[in-house]
DNA sequence: GTCTCCAATTTAGTCGGACATAAAACGGTG
DNA sequence: CACCGTTTTATGTCCGACTAAATTGGAGAC
C-alpha cells in the first residue's frame, strides 16, 4: 500500500524494501533517499504526482517513519519534493529541481541518463570550463602550477580505465578550479566536473574506446603556464568539444 | 550547554531558542535549519568545529532531537556538514558547501555577504548570462519573445522599488532562460539570479538610487528578438556589468 | 441555485523515550 | 613501541502518541 498515487488505492511497488533486516543497515537514510532520488530522476515519480502518506510508505519501504521522513527531508533540500500538511508530498516541477546539486546529478546518472540532459551539461561545461581556464591562467600561482604538472604526469603513467588515473584527472582540474581564486565557480565546474566523469564511465560501459587525453590537457597546461588567458581559453574549449565528441559517439549520436 | 565545541563543556549562546511555545511553530524545521544555515555561513561555526552533541544543542533550541535531527539533514544534504557516529557533526570546509543551492545562497545574504564572495558571483554571472542570453537569441520563439516584451513594459511602468517591478524583472530574465532550452543554464542562472536580487535589496538599503534599467535591457531584448546572439552576448555582458558598477559603489568600492 | 463559511477529516509535523550500531578513545598485551 | 580487544559515547533507528494545518464537503445564508 505505498508509492506513488494520483488516485488513493494506487501503488507501483517500487522494487521491495530497501533492506531485509529491520532497520540494521549502514547508512539506511542515504539508501532510501538515493532510491527515491533515483526514481524521481528517472521518471518513475513524476512531477506533480503526490506520494502516499508517509506512513504507507514507510511501511511498504520496511523503515521506521523516522528514517523515512529524514530521507525525505534531503530530497526537499534539493528541491525534488515539497511536503505540506494534509495536501501530502508531491515531486516538484523540474524547474525547482536542483540539477547542479552534486547528489542530484548522481541520481540523473545512476540510470539511463537523459541525452538531452547530457547535452544541456556539456553545453553549460562548454561556457564554464574555458571561462575558468583563462581566470586560471591571469591568477594562478607556481605552486598551482606545480600540481597541475604533477597530476599531468600521473596521466600520462596510467590510464583514465584505472582509478588512479581518473584521480590525477580530477586532481589536474581541480588545481585549475582553485588557480581561478573563485569559490562560486569551483563549486560549480566541481560539480559539472564529477557528472562528466559518470559520463565517462558510461562511455567504457559502451566500450568506446577513449582518445590519449594528455595532448589535450598539455595544451591548456602550457597556456596557463604561459599566463596566455586567451590561449587556456582556447584550448580549454577544444578539450571540451573533444569530450563531447566521444561521449557523443558512446551515445550513438544526439 | 550546547553550541559548538572544539573541546567539550565549551558552549556559545547562538542567540537561544528558536521560538517560545514548546514545539508549536509553523515551519519549526525551517527555522532551525535557517538559523543554523546563517550561523555557519557567517562563520559563527567555523569549518572543522564539531556541533555539541544532539540531545544538548536540541535541548539548548528547545526542540526536539526529531526536529533537530531532520534539519540537520538539510544542511548535511547542502554539504554544510557532516555527521559520524562517536565523532560527532562537524562542519564541512568550504569547498564541500553547495554554494550554488538557493536556500545556501539566502543565508549568504542572510546575514553580512561577504564582499570577496558576492565578486565571484557577479564574475560568474558575468561569464553564464551573457552566453545564455547568446543561446536564446538562436533558439527563442515568438511566445518567448512576447513573455519579454510584457515583462519590460511591466518594468517601465514599475519601478524595481516595487515588488510588481521586481517582479517583472524576475519573469523577464525567466523569459531569457527559458529560451536556451538547456535546463543545467536555467537552474543555474536562476540561483544567480536570486542572489543578486538580495544584493539589490542590499542596494537599495545603502540608499544608492537605482539607474534606470530599461535600457539596457531593451537592448538585450532588441539582440535577442533578431536572433542576433553576438549583439545579445554584448548587450547582457554590459548589463552585467553595469549592475556590478552599481553593487560596487553601494558597497563602497570592492 | 449559487455562494460563503464552518467543521470534520486527513495528513504532515512534533514530541519523548528507548534501543542498536558504529567508531573513536582507552587500556592491556606482546 | 606497536598492535589488538574493550569500553565508551554519540549518532542512527525505531516506536507510538499527540498537535496542528489544510483540504474537502456540507450546512447555512443570500
Amino acid at each position: 500500500m505505498a508509492g506513488i498515487a494520483d488516485t488513493p488505492e494506487d501503488n507501483p511497488p517500487l522494487g521491495d524494501r530497501v533492506r531485509a533486516p529491520r532497520g540494521t543497515g549502514r547508512r539506511l537514510r542515504g539508501a532510501i533517499a538515493h532510491k527515491l532520488g533515483v526514481a524521481i530522476l528517472s521518471g518513475e515519480f513524476a512531477p506533480g504526482a503526490t506520494l502516499s502518506g508517509e506512513v504507507a510508505f514507510s511501511e511498504a519501504l520496511d523503515v521506521s517513519r523516522s528514517a523515512y521522513r529524514e530521507a525525505m527531508q534531503v530530497l526537499s533540500a534539493k528541491g525534488l519534493v515539497e511536503s505540506r500538511p494534509k495536501a501530502g508530498t508531491r515531486v516538484l516541477p523540474r524547474n525547482r529541481w536542483n540539477l547542479l546539486d552534486p547528489d542530484v546529478l548522481a541520481w540523473a546518472f545512476a540510470g539511463e541518463p537523459d541525452v538531452q540532459f547530457i547535452r544541456s551539461l556539456f553545453e553549460l561545461r562548454a561556457i564554464v570550463e574555458p571561462a575558468a581556464a583563462a581566470l586560471a591562467a591571469e591568477r594562478r600561482d607556481s605552486a598551482d602550477l606545480k600540481i597541475m604538472r604533477d597530476a599531468l604526469a600521473a596521466m600520462s603513467h596510467h590510464t583514465l580505465a584505472s582509478e588512479i588515473g581518473r584521480a590525477a584527472d580530477r586532481d589536474f582540474h581541480n588545481a585549475i578550479l582553485r588557480a581561478t581564486r573563485n569559490d562560486a565557480l569551483s563549486v560549480l565546474s566541481a560539480s559539472i566536473g564529477a557528472a562528466v566523469n559518470w559520463t565517462t564511465q558510461f562511455k567504457q560501459r559502451q566500450r568506446a574506446l577513449p582518445r590519449n587525453p594528455i595532448p589535450d590537457h598539455r595544451r591548456v597546461l602550457d597556456a596557463i603556464a604561459a599566463k596566455d588567458a586567451i590561449a587556456a581559453n582556447r584550448a580549454m574549449a577544444v578539450l571540451v568539444e573533444l569530450a563531447l565528441e566521444d561521449t557523443r559517439a558512446a551515445m550513438g549520436g544526439g
